[in-house]
DNA sequence: TGTACATCAGTGAACGCGCGTTCACTGATGTAC
DNA sequence: TGTACATCAGTGAACGCGCGTTCACTGATGTAC
């Protein structure tokens, strides 16, 4: 198809010169990508409320009304972007906790943890940045305050999360309830703000210290960390004891 | 009602009537802190950009332009509230290392942890949700891309951040700076991200188990985990290798 | 002491701007007969 | 096979709206002489 079109250079009246970039036909709906490409990086930049359609549709290069026109609003297109990511990620950790689900030993905090990481490094990649930039985006879908992107992972992922969140009740049978809870919030806040501030933390780093740390150094330093924070004794004192009752 | 007030007030006959409400005299200038008051309660529930001058100003009850006239700018109203909780927090902090810089013993990464919460905890407080909205802000500072902010923040509190973050050193001297560098930023994330969205998780956990946590249960919760994973092993095998290189 | 002027805190209305969304329209391709 | 109509993927221009900011103005209080 594509060589036939080559070919067909000379009369090429049935492909549109939007879809012939240097001489090569590009997929169906390159519009699509090309939104949601362009839409990933700003929002993962720049967070989703100071994102405008306009910058989008002027860095993927496409009329500003094709948003509207393909996601039907901007909402829409927010949600679509995590869908991209999400799914394939989603599936990946189905699989894997299929495979261990069948092992006699349930899997501690640790190779909880590598199965989470291993899967997310795992997720089909369209750019060498798009691991910072989806870490990032989960990062802003959490603190961002986006009610609507809220109840859309609700109600696409719930799923597969109760079902490793079953897993880590298993892992640490030691903790109650509650304190699993937390230490869980724990270990997202963790990962989702260094993930999100990735680019400039390193940078950082790099300034001072003069070592350059890739997304994958970054993850092998925090996942010990993590395990250790998630296995800690439970203090029998509290350190602060609440007086005021805020 | 003037009249009466007046008649109990004597000495006070130049005082404006809108400074006296219910026969007390109020601060001076009592728009300046409800227009902070308003704002940094709408900041925490919203975000910056997210909030408008007009909710700012209907909910302190003033007029639209005294956010400009007392402030100048909306990016300046949002430095102003953040200067209004991390003066007093500065302030207190370098107390605090002030006092053990005078001891035989340089304080341990436990000890140090329980002087930031405990300094946190001692702000004086304008009611009794003032400590969820500081560490909700805290956590939208590193969180939104507010460019102003970060400048202002940096400019302002570098000092103090520096100083605490040479007693870190001196109390984690087996780790690199590297591994030391990544951890505070794994610590300060769990802390920023849990208490940015502290009330609505405390809901959720409200929900699904009946148990109502305040944030100096978090707190509690918050330190022995990253107390944890702060002096945690370094592995000495890496659980990712960088294949990509990205 | 009275008068003139200055300063301060606040106000009401308007400004221009960028936003997400809508709509009528186009031109290429697909389908029915 | 040719013709008529339907569908699809956009497009250009405009819409109304809410935004932060500005500006001329007011009325109370402070200060100088």
């Amino acid at each position: 198809m594509k060589a036939s079109t080559l070919d067909r250079l000379p009369d090429q009246t049935y492909v549109s010169n939007k879809r012939l970039v240097y001489g090569v036909e590009m997929a169906q709906s390159d519009t699509v990508d090309r939104i949601l490409d362009a839409a990933e990086e700003l929002f993962a930049h720049r967070g989703f409320s100071e994102t405008s359609l306009r910058m989008i549709t002027s860095k993927a290069d496409v009329n500003l009304a094709a948003v509207n026109y393909h996601f039907g609003s901007k909402n829409a297109l927010i949600q679509a972007v995590f869908a991209r990511f999400l799914s394939p990620f989603s599936q990946i950790i189905d699989v894997e906790l299929n495979k261990r689900e069948n092992d006699e030993m349930p899997p501690d905090v640790d190779e909880l943890l590598k199965i989470i990481t291993t899967s997310i490094v795992r997720i089909p990649t369209r750019s060498k940045n798009s691991l910072p930039i989806f870490m990032r985006l989960l990062g802003l879908a959490y603190t961002q305050s986006q009610g609507h992107l809220r109840r859309y992972l609700e109600s696409h992922y719930n799923k597969v999360f109760r079902r490793f969140m079953r897993h880590f009740r298993e892992a640490t049978p030691e903790l109650t309830n509650v304190d699993r809870f937390w230490r869980i919030q724990f270990m997202l806040g963790a990962t989702a703000f260094t993930m999100s501030s990735n680019q400039a933390l390193g940078d950082i780093l790099e300034n001072e210290l003069g070592v350059r740390t890739t997304t994958i150094d970054i993850v092998n330093r925090l996942v010990p960390f993590l395990t250790a924070g998630m296995t800690a004794p439970v203090p029998e004192q509290p350190l602060l004891t609440d007086v005021t009752a805020q």
